[in-house]
DNA sequence: ACGCCTTATTTCATGACGTGATTTAACTCA
DNA sequence: TGAGTTAAATCACGTCATGAAATAAGGCGT
């Protein structure tokens, strides 16, 4: 285990980290706004700042008076101090996208994948691929890149060596990080997807400056990024959040995870698609989606109308019961729900939705909650899993830029 | 908001807080132990042991021989440095219990309370005569007491004043503590019982040493204490926890909360005997349902005995989706099942109830979780609640001992 | 232009703290 | 009794946060 807290020296670091995180929400800051907003006394903040500067992170950028006296000196975060890359590992292409520390982004590469065979080797070259891509068109040098986050489907398995469960891909406990390293030096960060689009919504989204919220993804499938005071739940193994298989009906329709009654096999979807039966336009998942939401929301009433209202009506009823599952239990601040058919399905029938929820959940934790739609739309993976670096260099944890050895035990 | 972190002051009390918990748990160690475990260094050791001695909260107790050289001396904590008291309110009787810091049970007090009618002032009343009877039997002073933990069935809002909304007692919105402080000047904690009885289980039961676990309580309602990070998790409004109305059958049977399909109206004790629906001996619910149980587990296979199996089945069904749906959602190395039903249930049908969480899990997170039932029987609340003094303690942020002005902002 | 006023930031002296190195303590064994 | 061994305490040093005091950087009035 690494040495943490003790010395008067770790001190100094988290005092520069909680500066750092101030800074990086609520800039541009004075330095005597950080003063009052990290509880340092001005003249930590002073010695604090002198070095964030002298290293680069932070810069001065303007000042701004001060009724009579002397001006206060802006801090910002200094954007170009360093770069980070987000991979998204979607079912149907993969994303790389190169940002500046303050997220904006620098470049981008889209990599198809055939949604039906997902195989490690594609999945890799095209990520290494899609590095190389993005630091030539984004002009950054490796060396100034501090990490590159990697959201991905499925489990992973934060071990001595990241092993990746890709229920949905055929992956089998999958090294991925292992087998990237051949292909670059750069520092990795490997999470489940769901988890990364659901700090990007923390940092910039619907999540912003939550202690305790979940962050529900509907897709084909349904998962889940639990917060737990401000930072995302883990659990033993790094697999929390499976949302999509909560039963909520026992003894239900089967599901692809082999069990029945899921969550998902109700409100996924694939699963709502299915349960309509009836044949729907479009060649995607998502066109069909979107009509059939079309269809039960339109105020008409034609024979397939009503079954789709029917469908949806049933939808909501479990997607309810599922959030309420999640209220009663973790007593979030907030639901955020999102996921691109969470999004399509949510922005019709929201108020629906937090009635159904309201219904199976207790009165006290219901009325403390709201409801929410994601704000980032559904390509927010990348942004997140490219978070994943940016929240180490705060917490000033980062790792040496260039290949350095490491010593177990 | 506290100031907390930040001067060289909050690095001792962190240092000095570790040093305590670690001793704490694993007592008697000697310094040099310590200095292992904590990672501190010998000589801060040294120095945090020499305060803790002199305060009286640590004493040396016998010494080792190490080869050859110098003894080690053994640290212990000093058990009568301070006394807790804890408190539960249950439905039948409220018990009040005397602790020494290592939890030795040095006085008990019961009152019995009927059991439809539990008056707010009832329950003052007799936790304060409570209070009085224990320190007198336990020949102990009042000054020396370092605090009150209560735990109490329903929602505990922990807010700038403590309020208790009793769902089943018809409490709403209670200010407990200002109540309880017109006859005591002693610090009171109050918490869920079923958050308190997670504490005891997670310190001193089936939960030793688990970072992340849930401790499922099943009575005549069902509970959980949710432990995160090795502490429990209370969620926006320290709500958190309340499972047994987590939907597992959209559409079922209504639950005492208004609501259907809940997990309780399935496998709480009562629910159970309401579905079994043909009479039983026993005037309480408890020998009612051991009946039950044993008419359901017994190798014969009359009438009654087919629908005891049945209505048992049924029951593991649902509690095994139940807790599946907690390995899913929290990733838990332990799911700890208790309270008086749970108990009963589970030392006849553990393996069945493992059965069907594993039936309803996903494989992964399913493989690294045990399931275990609660090792300190059903009267563990007091004991939990009594902890929460001794966590202020350990934390080196225990009020002091006598009335003190409270300053706000 | 000049000094005074106001406010932001830096500097300084001080007191705490953790730590490696060095001593001292407390035994065993020959 | 003295050498060997291990545990714990002490010491000198470097780091840190902080309140107080000093300094910087403007505005304003004259």
């Amino acid at each position: 285990m690494e040495r943490r807290r003790g010395t008067v020296r770790d001190l100094r670091r988290d005092n520069r980290s909680v500066l750092l995180w101030s800074l990086y929400f609520n800039q541009p800051l004075s330095r005597q706004d950080l003063s009052q907003a990290t509880g340092l006394s001005p003249a930590s903040v002073s010695n604090v700042t002198r070095e964030l500067i002298s290293e680069g992170v932070v810069i001065e950028a303007g000042s701004v008076d001060s009724d009579g006296g002397r001006p206060r000196v802006l801090l910002r975060m200094n954007p170009d101090h360093g770069y980070v890359i987000g991979v998204d590992v979607g079912e149907t292409r993969i994303r790389v996208e190169l940002f500046d520390l303050m997220m904006t982004v620098r470049a981008k590469a889209d990599y198809p994948l055939n949604p039906h065979e997902h195989g490690v080797e594609q999945v890799v070259d095209g990520i290494l691929a899609g590095l190389a891509t993005v630091l030539a068109d984004g002009e950054v040098d490796a060396s100034s890149v501090l990490g590159v986050g990697i959201g991905v489907p499925g489990v992973v398995e934060q071990g001595a060596e990241v092993l990746v469960h890709g229920q949905t891909y055929g992956w089998d406990a999958v090294p991925l990080e292992r087998l990237l390293r051949a292909g670059t030096d750069l520092p990795l960060y490997i999470d489940n997807g769901a988890k990364t689009m659901g700090q990007a919504e923390l940092w910039f989204g619907a999540g912003r400056g939550a202690q305790n919220a979940v962050i529900g993804l509907i897709g084909s499938g349904v998962g889940a990024s639990i917060i737990t005071n401000g930072s995302t739940h883990r659990g033993a193994t790094s697999s929390a959040g499976e949302w999509g298989h909560t039963t909520v009906m026992v003894g239900g329709r089967t599901c692809r995870c082999g069990s029945s009654g899921c969550l998902e096999a109700y409100v996924g979807a694939e699963a709502v698609l299915d349960r309509y039966g009836l044949p729907l336009p479009g060649d995607d998942q998502e066109t069909a989606l979107a009509t059939l939401i079309d269809a039960g929301t339109a105020p008409d009433a034609s024979t397939t109308a009503l079954q789709a209202v029917q469908v949806l009506d049933d939808t909501v009823r479990y997607l309810g019961a599922g959030i309420a599952g999640l209220i009663n239990l973790f007593n979030p601040e907030r639901i955020i729900l999102g996921g691109w058919a969470g999004l399509l399905i949510g922005e019709r029938l929201l108020p629906e939705i937090r009635e159904a929820a309201q219904q199976h959940s207790l009165r006290q934790p219901f009325a403390e909650t709201s409801i929410e739609l994601c704000r980032l739309g559904p390509d927010a993976v990348a942004l997140g899993a490219a978070t994943l670096p940016v929240e180490r260099l705060l917490n000033g944890t980062a790792e040496a830029p260039s290949g350095k050895s490491r010593s177990a035990s």
